[in-house]
DNA sequence: CTGAAAGCGCTTACAG
DNA sequence: CTGAAAGCGCTTACAG
């Protein structure tokens, strides 16, 4: 690179103090400047080809006007991964409305949980968005005691740190209805994960609160658990069906769970809907092109970044939000996985 | 946040100069501190919980130590998705090796091309990674006349800006080599985009080689265009359906067009393989659970932002490697629809 | 082996 | 309305 212009050299073209420069280039209020002057500087800098550096305005102004995305991995690897493009995406045009940059910062298998305070510490960003907190993490709970902004993607039970999620409950609610409407009486269901996860809890009792509106007893027979991916959905299912009276319909609480119930069945040469009606959960973009086409419970992805990086950079901003925690809405997709669109319900049990 | 430790209270606590703090922490070579007063800095360090300031640093170091991505959204915005993830992941993994961290910076459809120039010339990042460049974009050019250090994903016919792609044209070939060994002499091509984009000119060019290799003469009559979506690899399969005498098997330059050929085989009652075999590109997450499973070329994604990485870092540390253009291999991935699984690849033709 | 001083390129009170 | 000076928190020649 040939050496960068730098302040001096703008104001020297203009004529002026590298303070002026300064203020027209920030379009300081409150302070008048000529017209002439202004714009004798503006010229300078497009002259130039200036563009002020960033890491001595960091350093001056104590803002890095950067936010981070931590990404925890784990078992959940896949599905997460899922998510990820629209979360991001949410992320940065959120960010980019308030000026913010985004660093995106994945926590590999083989570091540490906490790799990622030395961002905080460190001053590479003003705030971060956890997601998938430990709830192990005590650096987490340290640096939000000392007031750092963070805010978390999931939840956390017992912290009372800023989060951003799905309502889970409600999205599992929505599910389990849309069966009950379609007249079955005997739905089973598969989590998405084992119960240590709180959204697989939330899900879970989803299920169990419809059920009781309906008035049908909640049944722990039907209850398999799955574990993020498509074989334990599979062996989830096979359960299911080696009951002495399977379910007529089951929620599965995550699509990619989904996917291998969805095998299990076509296996045995059950047809869905008619068979066995299925509702998934997430909406993963492959859910769409399944045969049959899944019916399930929309995610927001896009949503769940914009509201994370919007809700942390009012934090940051020194706005204190008390809205805290967000919960977004989730939404049923009617396929064809449940029989709604047939008109051809399975209407035993 | 309450006062952070700067290196003048590590100093004052060790009873060392803020030099020798420095010294200590960065473990600079060739310069003999004794192990009393290393140890003593040190402790002192952890004490305060000291982290240096990322902004001074950068300041004095003229470094970042951050590259960035940009991506592209257009017309391609759900194909390209796909490979977010494993590109982003790719690159951070590499980033994290040599102490870099990764800005994620997607240029929305209301911005200019060029937007993301700020990024290099406000110093906020050491260099970066265009994916989906833009011919048209002089600002690029421009940056890189000026050395600054650029790779790109992608390809820009005519720059010789260093770059990281898949092999498209060998990966078609492997496709239609699948193919051709299957038995089939009637291969149709879909494309994944129209002609003005060079992987799909190189991907049509890899097919057109098969053949020739096979002694084949190429029949445009046997060609379509897609154009990313769905959609249009449906209308390109209804139009190859509709052919007098349509082909046994279609080569489908991505597999997103291939999802909507499908769909046109499967709405007029054709079998796959067994009335028609095809063969995908791309490998996206969707193809292993369509039904059938789409055979396809798998694109390394977090290779490619492995590789775009790493070859940028080589660069903006001196480095100036001369093995770019950088061109990944492809690998075929056999599934159902081409009709190797079952032993009953459709001979005809 | 260690310390005082300069400097990275900005912004921001503070004088004029 | 504009300029000289201080300072953000480090690192790095340069003296001692």
């Amino acid at each position: 690179m040939p050496d960068r212009p730098t302040s001096r050299d703008v104001a020297r073209l203009a004529g002026v103090s590298r303070t002026t420069v300064s203020l027209v280039l920030n379009n300081v209020p409150d302070v008048h400047i000529s017209p002439e002057t202004r714009q004798r500087v503006l010229e300078a800098a497009r002259q130039l080809n200036y563009y002020p550096d960033a890491s001595a305005r960091r350093l001056v102004s104590g803002k890095t006007s950067t936010i981070a995305l931590v990404w925890h991995r784990g078992p959940d690897r896949t599905y997460r991964d899922a998510f990820l493009p629209g979360l991001l995406q949410g992320a940065t045009h959120a960010a980019r409305r308030y000026g913010y940059y985004v660093l995106f910062r994945p926590i590999e298998s083989d570091e540490p949980d906490d790799a990622w305070v030395e961002l905080a510490r460190g001053r590479h960003t003003d705030g971060l968005i956890l997601s998938g907190p430990r709830s192990d993490d005590t650096a987490l709970l340290d640096l939000h005691r000392e007031g750092f902004p963070l805010v978390l993607h999931g939840q956390l039970p017992g912290a009372d740190i800023p989060s951003v999620d799905v309502d889970n409950e409600r999205g599992a609610m929505i599910a389990v209805r849309h069966l009950l409407a379609l007249g079955h009486r005997r739905i089973g269901m598969v989590t998405n994960a084992p119960l240590a996860y709180t959204a697989s809890r939330q899900r879970l009792e989803g299920y169990r609160r419809a059920l009781e509106e309906a008035g049908i007893p909640f049944d722990e027979a039907l209850v398999r658990y799955g574990n993020f991916d498509e074989e334990s959905g599979r062996q989830a299912m096979e359960a299911l069906l080696a009951l002495a009276e399977p379910p007529t319909a089951v929620f599965v609480a995550s699509d990619m769970v989904a996917i291998g119930a969805l095998r299990a069945l076509r296996e045995q040469g059950r047809r869905v809907p008619e068979d066995m009606a299925v509702v998934g959960f997430d909406d993963i973009a492959t859910s769409r092109y399944l045969i049959p086409a899944l019916t399930t419970v929309h995610v927001p992805a896009f949503g769940l970044g914009w509201s994370a990086a919007e809700l942390l950079i009012r934090i940051i901003e020194g706005d204190t939000p008390n809205e805290t925690p967000v919960r977004l809405e989730t939404e049923l997709v009617v396929r064809e996985s449940c029989g709604a669109r047939s008109g051809d319900a399975g209407k035993r049990g």
